[in-house]
DNA sequence: ACTTGATGCAAGTGACTACTTGCACACGCT
DNA sequence: AGCGTGTGCAAGTAGTCACTTGCATCAAGT
């Protein structure tokens, strides 16, 4: 039997059936996912999933807090004193942030657009790119310091990770434009240190 | 009898079924609409919803044509020569990108959420903005002609549409800073040009 | 006056859903 | 060896959902 499992440990099953209610969910969304096929999905009894998390919103719920890395961008900054130039660093930093947001786009849309539906989820979801959010404030106002960049630090963090959401989120709009992802990095790092005017 | 609308047009009743599903949809999502709700909002017999668009896939496929606007941005770029400098044009052009994304919020989510479950929603969704793109890709594209702008028009444009983007789908994330509007759109717009380098 | 068609209303159908229960098995620990 | 616990399995419950049906009513067109 397949679907027989037991000898598996308890962390290994419950880590099955979250890695499950995320694919299922990133499918079908909150309401469509099913605790049968989460289950299914999972090689695991429906009975189990219940005894394990007791009420579908409680899954959820555990699922997103576990999927909820924040340390990535952490590290990215701590290891950006390697590079020399700003540009370098800044495009270290786009990529980091699409390859970020790439890995999480499915549970994004989908907490975007119940975001009326389950204010929970939305805390959870948010909760790692609030995180990042607020590292890179701290790192633009370093560098507004340093006399490198110069404005708001809120706002530059705010215009900088635009630049990059959209460039996971909206890509399919901009189908027609598919450079490779690191020339489109450089591309925006270059828009956003230099702007667009002629001259 | 409040319910009873036996004299209304038919036209009438049709578009207040499609009123009510986009409610009703923007509050629950895809899968949490249910039929019910949408006729009990529609104060139409849920029969008759049924009678009009045969299931509840039609019925979203109807909805997001019927609210479909296309016209809006290129009346924006008629009116744009009135406005002398580069600076004042693109605020203006931002603007009317944060109306016209608000006005579309709802939808917009639904389509990026239903990306995988249906295709046709997407095409629906996406076709207003194609076009405003197409048409903010030929003004950029005059305007490096004319030496106020300078880089690819394609990519000149598909980065100013990202400041307004994510200005309106993950204005949640930013909650902290508030900048009224027009300061907003300042802001941006000055980055788009000049970019945020010090010197 | 008569027909036609859009609608209301009430009831119903079968499928599916979250969640439960009772029991058997199979590991790991002592 | 024995016990506890995590799991499988099968059946079941009460509710909800999309969608249907049959019939009565009302308004408009001819």
């Amino acid at each position: 039997m397949i679907a027989d499992v037991r000898g598996a440990s308890v962390e290994e099953t419950r880590s099955r059936i979250l890695a499950a209610t995320r694919e299922i969910y990133a499918l079908r969304g909150s309401r469509g996912t099913t605790t049968r096929e989460v289950a299914a999905r999972a090689h695991v009894n429906e009975a189990t999933l219940f005894r394990h998390f007791g009420t579908k919103g409680h899954l959820l719920a555990a699922m997103l807090d576990h999927y909820n890395d924040t340390s990535s961008l952490n590290e990215v900054l701590d290891g950006l004193t390697g590079h020399a130039t700003l540009e370098e660093q800044l495009r270290v930093l786009g990529i980091a942030a699409i390859e970020s947001m790439r890995r999480k786009e499915d549970l994004i849309k989908i907490a975007m657009a119940e975001e009326i539906a389950d204010p929970h989820a939305q805390v959870c979801v948010w909760r790692a790119p609030t995180a990042a959010k607020e590292s890179l404030v701290k790192y633009f106002g370093q560098k507004i310091e340093a006399r490198e960049l110069r404005g708001d630090s809120a706002w530059l963090a705010r215009i900088f990770m635009s630049l990059f959401f959209s460039y996971v989120m909206a890509r399919r709009l901009w189908s027609g434009i598919d450079a490779p992802q690191d020339e489109a990095v450089e591309m925006m790092v270059n828009m956003f240190l230099d702007g667009a005017r002629a001259n």
